[in-house]
DNA sequence: AAAACTCTTGACCAACTGGTCAACTGCATG
DNA sequence: CATGCAGTTGACCAGTTGGTCAAGAGTTTT
């Protein structure tokens, strides 16, 4: 989540990331993200149509950089049960530093701008589906490998369980933003979430 | 969620709620909420010393109502699995209701104004701190309902799960804010939330 | 070297923000 | 009647909002 900002139109989408995770897009202003990017308004303006068109490519940063860890993380190579703990520990190892460097746990990025947003501009609905879409197929690829090695039910429904996965997922991260404590998610969201998913369910 | 508002206060409180929860706090202006609800800004720092204050007013607003129906569905003399399954059904048609009044989905109001505080105002946690041990009340005194009737294992982490059934409606909720459709939460949730409890276990 | 292009700058804007205030209303109590 | 008080009113405030723009700087292309 941290490169070397090459452009200045790279710099303002990453300066208004941190802004709006931290706290809020109503709540951060354009004059704020330009104050802290050390940009004047009119070169914002140069870039970007408007505040939303900015939170949208930010939208987009932050989904190209979860692409590139998640393209890992649910490698086909791996076995799929480890893909799904791998993904909690990169959840839990992405939300500490960002706590740490922003000072407060702010969950996720999408669902934080989205619910935000979902009264007020159209598009972001659309922006989110994509998102949605991208991380439950990570989620239904390795819910059918685990069907195939007998790990599941072979009468799972697969597109509705990556559709409650996602939102088990979001719902915690959501609450943890709220609480400002990480606490539950590094104590009990894996084992919770592989019982979600159906595997520990002869102990 | 629809009572004849007796004086000026509970109007502003009502009022406030519709469009908070629609869109979003920072999204709503002080003059907004007074212009549709006809009352002076001047009146409004009467009853109010913030707009801080009336959230919180709005939310405590929120639980009481939600509080009032939970008591009955979550009632000691229904079956355990009933009051789950009541749950669902109330949250589908508030949800409903509510979206066929303000034009879309709004989701949960808690979870929704909470995100967006989060990061700043501090205050806004702790009130949420309780709204969440409340509603974690009526699941871990189900959940401890249904261990007795033997439908979940004797083994279950009564705290621990009541956490991940709230963390999951709630992420629904948003899901469905944010897309602006109901369409999973009324054909999935139900099955959905048994199987998250354990009930589903031996098909 | 001239033109063309991208980018930067700072001054500027009208509308709006949350919040204040002194004066006013109507009604109850003494 | 008068005193007090909860509630109402509209004018007012300084600061901020998202957004504009003409002029200029720096670099490529012709």
């Amino acid at each position: 989540m941290a490169d070397a900002p090459k452009d200045t139109k790279q710099l303002l989408i990453e300066t208004a990331t941190e802004l709006i995770w931290s706290e809020s897009y109503n709540a951060v202003s354009v004059d704020e993200i330009c104050k802290k990017a050390d940009v004047k308004k009119g070169s914002f303006y140069h870039f970007f149509p408007s505040k939303a068109h900015l939170a949208m490519e930010a939208m987009d940063y932050c989904m190209c950089n979860t692409k590139g860890h998640y393209d890992d993380l649910f490698s086909p190579t791996r076995p799929p049960l480890e893909r799904f703990s791998l993904m909690v520990s990169y959840i839990i190892e992405q939300q500490k530093e960002i706590s740490a460097q922003l000072g407060h746990v702010c969950g996720c990025p999408f669902a934080t701008l989205g619910s935000e947003l979902a009264g007020q501009d159209e598009l972001i609905g659309k922006k989110i589906n994509e998102i949605c879409a991208k991380k439950t197929a990570y989620y239904q690829s390795a819910l059918r490998d685990l069907m195939v090695e007998g790990l599941i039910s072979s009468e799972t429904d697969v597109v509705a369980k990556s559709h409650d996965i996602f939102a088990f997922i979001v719902g915690h991260l959501i609450m943890a933003r709220i609480h400002n404590d990480l606490g539950f998610i590094e104590n009990h969201m894996e084992k919770s979430l592989l019982d979600l998913i159906g595997i520990n369910r002869h102990i």
